[in-house]
DNA sequence: GATCATAGTCGTCTCTCTGACGATAAGCAC
DNA sequence: GTGCTTATCGTCAGAGAGACGACTATGATC
């Protein structure tokens, strides 16, 4: 392909190279964990990075992002927009497009615009090194972001940033929307419900005014039946995401 | 420059061009109004399209955003992210981006991916044509939108989809932050942010409970000293915004 | 089996905020 | 002046949130 630049000519652009990087979320051990992979190949090879890469000449930016999670972890995205096909309390994560970033230097090889996708997802197994990454692992956001960041190595080009912004985004869209059963299985209780909101918000709730609220707002949760006990204590009722895309009112974060 | 496509040769990428295409809102007439503008070239030569072009090779996002503003209305926006320098009050439009559409037959010419931008604007003169247009206009979002669109003739491109997008993205923005300012003048009375509420949901609202929940709000307003006469009437107040980034709790959109 | 620890669930009280609406204030047109 | 407009203050009932007491039902431990 051969490309020129000409200021009235729209048949000539400059060109970019365009990528998908992953924010893919879980919660585990009552902490909001990112999934990050080491960079086998220069630049900034042995750093850690967000999941991603580019997108094909033939494929959409959700499509892409998409194929990048399944390669990376084997989940099945449904895209956003379109709601799941499977209906309400279907597994398999949430994905939805984060923002895009475009500075000229944020990669030294090339021009690359980099669209970034939100991924929320239940517990995972420990993921599994995939393409061009010699390891991968998930990382408690806490020792990602911030001053006080525990690891003292930043993350690979400008992903810190990326991850800051889909952190942000995960934080506040939980509050008004049903968008926390993503971090948790297919049924869950009450209480696993709470301990995600703990963790993504990083603060402690009154279960029972958490109780009144999950369960008073129509279309939040739908009861499946049965019960458990698996997280201790009385036995609990387990419940499916109702799907409700809107909460209104919404869940209230404190003391923001 | 050559390009080559191989699976892990990360030095080789597949080429797209990237542009900026602008959602540029204002309320005028007590309507919100989108930025149009004829293309008069092909493809889609003589529809209304969005503004927009070309990012180049060594402009960010946000930058060529900011530049095809000002080459379209002579707007001055700071973007988003960086707090406005010139302090609260200040005239100016609101710049933030707002998705990014890259479906791979979006242009029919080569394989493009539009990173959008919103735009919040004050009432402006009627805009001029500026480079590859032949025409611009302010039109009413409600004869842009929607099966029951006045204007038969849709938008060039995914044009329309991006338009719904940054107008869903106003009409939520507002509720949690003090942004339906941007839509006003430097001084504004409470009476006209109100019809500015009214205008971008398209509702009435309470005069009376407005005009409590705005001036209690604290950092929303910053009364300014003066008073105006000029919505008829009584003398009203003149506040500049209080540049509170985040409102809680919010304003809340009747019956939604 | 009795006791304890754990977690879940229901209720109550107070305070704040909202929506509905009455009442008053201060300009302009005539 | 009267009438019309818009702005601003007040009042009241109801909804919802935060704080917290009380009770329930399981497993663990003695």
């Amino acid at each position: 392909m051969i490309v020129a630049m000409s200021r009235y000519d729209p048949s000539a652009f400059p060109p970019f190279a365009v990528t998908v990087d992953l924010v893919v979320l879980t919660v585990r051990e009552h902490a909001l964990c990112a999934l990050l992979v080491r960079r086998g190949e220069p630049p900034y090879q042995g750093y850690w990075a967000l999941p991603g890469g580019f997108v094909r000449p033939d494929e959409g930016l959700a499509e892409a992002a998409s194929r990048e999670l399944a390669e990376e972890t084997g989940l099945r995205a449904p895209s956003a927009p379109g709601h799941d096909a499977a209906g309400p309390g279907a597994a398999g994560a949430h994905l939805e497009q984060l923002a895009t970033y475009g500075h000229p230097q944020r990669d030294p090889r090339m021009r690359v615009v980099s669209v970034a996708y939100l991924v929320l997802a239940p517990d995972l197994p420990t993921p599994r090194a995939g393409g061009d990454a010699s390891g991968a692992r998930w990382a408690p956001v806490t020792e990602l972001l911030g001053p006080d960041r525990a690891d003292g190595v930043p993350l690979a080009f400008d992903h810190g940033l990326i991850l800051a912004d889909g952190v942000e985004r995960a934080r506040s869209k939980i509050e008004y929307s049903s968008l926390a059963t993503a971090f948790c299985a297919t049924e869950f209780t009450v209480g696993e419900l709470r301990r995600v909101y703990e963790a993504v918000w990083g603060v402690v709730l009154d279960p029972r005014n958490f109780h009144r609220k999950v369960t008073g707002t129509p279309g939040f949760l739908l009861p499946s039946g049965g019960t458990t006990t698996r997280q201790g204590g009385r036995p609990a009722q387990l419940f499916t995401s109702g799907g409700a895309n809107v909460l209104n009112p919404p869940m209230l974060r404190p003391e923001s």
